[in-house]
DNA sequence: ACATGAAGCGTGTATATACCCCTATCTCCG
DNA sequence: CGGAGATAGGGGTATATACACGCTTCATGT
């Protein structure tokens, strides 16, 4: 529940340059990886293959990332379009302003908790 | 990343049971409540009302459940069948036995924090 | 060189979730 | 009493997510 209100947060902090906290969080990883595989790119983020392949075919479709074959045949490799550089660019200051809002409404500590969590776990 | 992480160790320690957290969360919600109705229970955990009848379905289906009419024609209540409350009353020991091990992990105060951001948010 | 097993993806299926729009029902006021 | 507005659900559509299965490609040992 608490999860499902804080993404909530982001995506309406996000909603104007038309992407949600899930693709944010993707354009991101991609960014400092690129060109990254899939598979890789589940790694980082924690989530299945499948579902980082249906992810950034959605942000394929919007014109954010740009996907081809790898030297490795087999491996499907990610980068960022123009475009999705842009929107990432627009997206930072709004994804920090609403970072800084859910920290003055419960604080730095349970903010960190939920780091620390992701580490732990 | 977090809460798939932890949703994905309750899903673990539900699965001889059936059911999933979520559902978990749900049938005790009902238990609580019932007979309530779909706006009731997507108010008490924060669901869409159209969210709350899909997933309904889904453990009705699996006859944990029943829904009728209520006095108001308009209103689908929901209650817990036999079946429903003993899966609950099974899955209970399991439930608290993951958090348990969470807690050990990653501290009370942090379990805590999840509990407090939901209330302040 | 080739057979075998491993790795990378894609697809099918299922759940969870939200938003929008439509219909049915209820309430309340003139 | 009858219409206006509010409320409850349901269905369509879209994203996010996982697991199982199958296909392709690679790497490795003999």
């Amino acid at each position: 529940m608490a999860t499902r209100k804080v993404a909530a947060r982001y995506d309406a902090a996000l909603e104007p340059t038309g992407i949600n906290v899930a693709q944010y969080a993707m354009l991101r990883a991609i960014e400092r990886r690129q060109p990254v595989s899939l598979t890789e790119l589940g790694r980082a983020l924690d989530l299945d293959r499948s579902t980082m392949g249906r992810n950034i075919r959605v942000v394929e479709k919007l014109g954010l990332v740009a996907t081809g074959r790898g030297d490795d045949q087999r491996e499907s490799v990610v980068r960022l379009t123009d475009h999705g550089a842009t929107v990432l660019r627009k997206a930072g200051p709004l994804w920090e302003g609403c970072q800084t809002d859910i920290e003055a409404r419960i604080g730095a500590e349970r903010l960190q908790a939920l780091a620390d969590i992701n580490t732990l776990l």
